[in-house]
DNA sequence: AACGCTCTTGCAAACGTTTGCACCCCAAAA
DNA sequence: TTTTGGGGTGCAAACGTTTGCAAGAGCGTT
């Protein structure tokens, strides 16, 4: 009904007292009579007042706003992380602002500027895959606001970091395809530059050295969409000495493969295992259904929002953190049981 | 490297000159000489200086926020109106502060509070499950906040409003499957007090009553979960008269339906027709893919946001605006070709 | 010499809070 | 009666901006 949002001095004019007065009065301040505290409580009440957040903040030189960058919205992994920090966020009362980085660097930089603007407490930030500098990060950093990496972290900055276990999932996963009879397994990566297809690369190659397998190089490949594993998978059949089993980076990947190996006129698993990484609910839309190494994002989501909380709460003292979320293989379908 | 993050006042100081001159300078206000203006804006870049949003928009009244109210996160249709909001309001200089319901009235109620509290200036929502009162959407709009429902309505408030087209979504679904032969279409949907189920009840109703099928209750279920359909279709294959299509309110249920089909030893599409309506990827994963209806949240999401900020904005006059996105009728390997 | 004009700048108030300090009043102690 | 003291309240400044108004400088016109 009001014109405009009523205030501290719209209660104080009404019961003709102080602003400053009715400011205590609404903390249950010891100072105040509680005569008083209960009137202005009660007109608060019945004039519906909220506090307003801005003025607050300002005075307060606070904020209990966090800044969310994210690559992509529309996508498992990220919108599990979201969710996980909208819930610690909400509970510890912070309301979290969200930016889509699209993965491009130019985004990101008008991202980091509109945070700096807004005077976020804290940022929770994955890299888009074309950023490789880092000033905007360490502006961040120098405006006082805490800043948190998630997934995609930053090594060139001094901050904490939360990720998953890449390395130990691509381990696993490889070693379960070893011990169902793989001999010579394909990998299906994202471009090499980053952390994540390293750390899965790594585990990839630990596996078959542990189970003394030959490395090799033809049978490695840049693929990370289901439409480009639909093109591929075929020629990489067709080749003289085909693989009998795919490790892909993600799940939309993996179900490329799996289309394209049956209409190829082959049996999965009996003549092909194939295994991805989590994209979530896809997994158990194939048939058979797919076994894939489950990341965990929501609970990346929630420890992020956590630590990021715990540094602008000023809690943690001193050095930076780097928190590892472990990864669990999913034995579905796609692979053969030993 | 500052303690504190460069104001006005600090670039006044620097420059010995008063900070309305600074404010002046830094919008290149003609009044203001253009040596000044130089001066000003070189040290601006210096100390890095960031204009504080918070301050801003205290002393202007405005915000250049608004607030999204989501029922779920990881959620294809959901997580693309987010996505779709995010764009829409970054190139308009907005940020997009996010909620998650829960489907949860109390939730709900919360959200609000932070909302006003916050001072946004605008708010896009869709309603919980669980929601039947509507004072706290009032409240919003009796402070002065602009309101825009999106999918989940709310009819009990006077604003704007952005929907699916589900009547037409399910018609022509339907439809599709009466016209590659199918005669009985069982019919898988949420509670029945959602509108969407209302409408997309409508559309297969006025299918079957348009091509002169009949309508028979025992062939309509409260089934929306994959787990539920992979519960359900079994015993309703295993009637005295059984369907020979099903027409799901979500692509989740229709893959259960699918995998629970081809367990009982029916052929899809040859002896049973399945058709969903789009939560994404996952109909591309079924094995065959599945007939579904494109929601187009993206559009949803867009539609959305320009309403609410072209209201912020002031450039609508007047009434208030139904918004309808149409669907599309995806035809895939899970029902029959004419 | 007085006036009026333009160009540039500064003062001060305002947005809605919080909070250190001062103040008033009344009762109890001296 | 005068001090002390404490409970209750208000003043004013501050957070970082913007902006209406005033004012000073410089210069040309009467």
């Amino acid at each position: 009904m009001a014109k405009t949002q009523t205030t501290i001095v719209d209660i104080a004019k009404e019961l003709n007292i102080s602003p400053s007065t009715v400011s205590r009065a609404l903390k249950n301040h010891p100072d105040i009579s509680k005569k008083t505290i209960e009137l202005v409580q009660a007109c608060a009440k019945r004039l519906n007042y909220q506090p307003n957040a801005l003025a607050l903040n300002l005075r307060l030189g606070r904020n209990n706003t966090i800044g969310v960058i994210v690559p992509e919205i529309v996508h498992y992994f990220f919108s599990s992380i979201v969710q996980g920090i909208e819930e610690v966020a909400s509970n510890e009362g912070f309301n979290v602002m969200l930016f889509r980085s699209e993965e491009s660097y130019e985004k990101e930089l008008k991202i980091t500027n509109s945070l700096i603007n807004a005077r976020v407490a804290g940022v929770l930030a994955s890299l888009s895959k074309e950023t490789d500098r880092y000033e905007h990060y360490q502006q961040i950093i120098d405006n006082n606001i805490q800043l948190v990496f998630y997934d995609r972290i930053c090594i060139g900055i001094n901050t904490d970091r939360v990720v998953v276990d890449d390395y130990a999932g691509a381990l696993k996963a490889v070693e379960h395809l070893i011990e169902t009879g793989c001999k010579r397994i394909a990998f299906y990566s994202s471009p090499t530059h980053l952390e994540i297809s390293k750390n899965r690369k790594n585990g990839y190659l630990d596996a078959l050295r542990k189970h003394k397998l030959p490395v090799n190089e033809s049978l490695m490949f840049v693929c990370d969409t289901r439409d480009a594993a639909m093109e591929l998978t075929p020629k990489v059949l067709a080749m003289d000495n085909p693989p009998d089993a795919f490790f892909a980076i993600n799940d939309h990947t993996a179900t490329g493969i799996l289309r394209a190996v049956k209409q190829f006129g082959l049996k999965v698993p009996d003549d092909i295992s194939i295994c991805g990484f989590s994209d979530g609910d896809l997994a158990l839309a194939c048939d058979p259904m797919l076994t894939t190494v489950e990341q965990h994002g929501y609970e990346v989501g929630k420890t992020a929002a956590k630590l990021l909380i715990d540094k602008i709460n000023g809690v943690t003292l001193g050095q930076f953190t780097n928190r590892i979320i472990k990864t669990k293989l999913m034995v579905r379908g796609t692979t053969r049981v030993i």
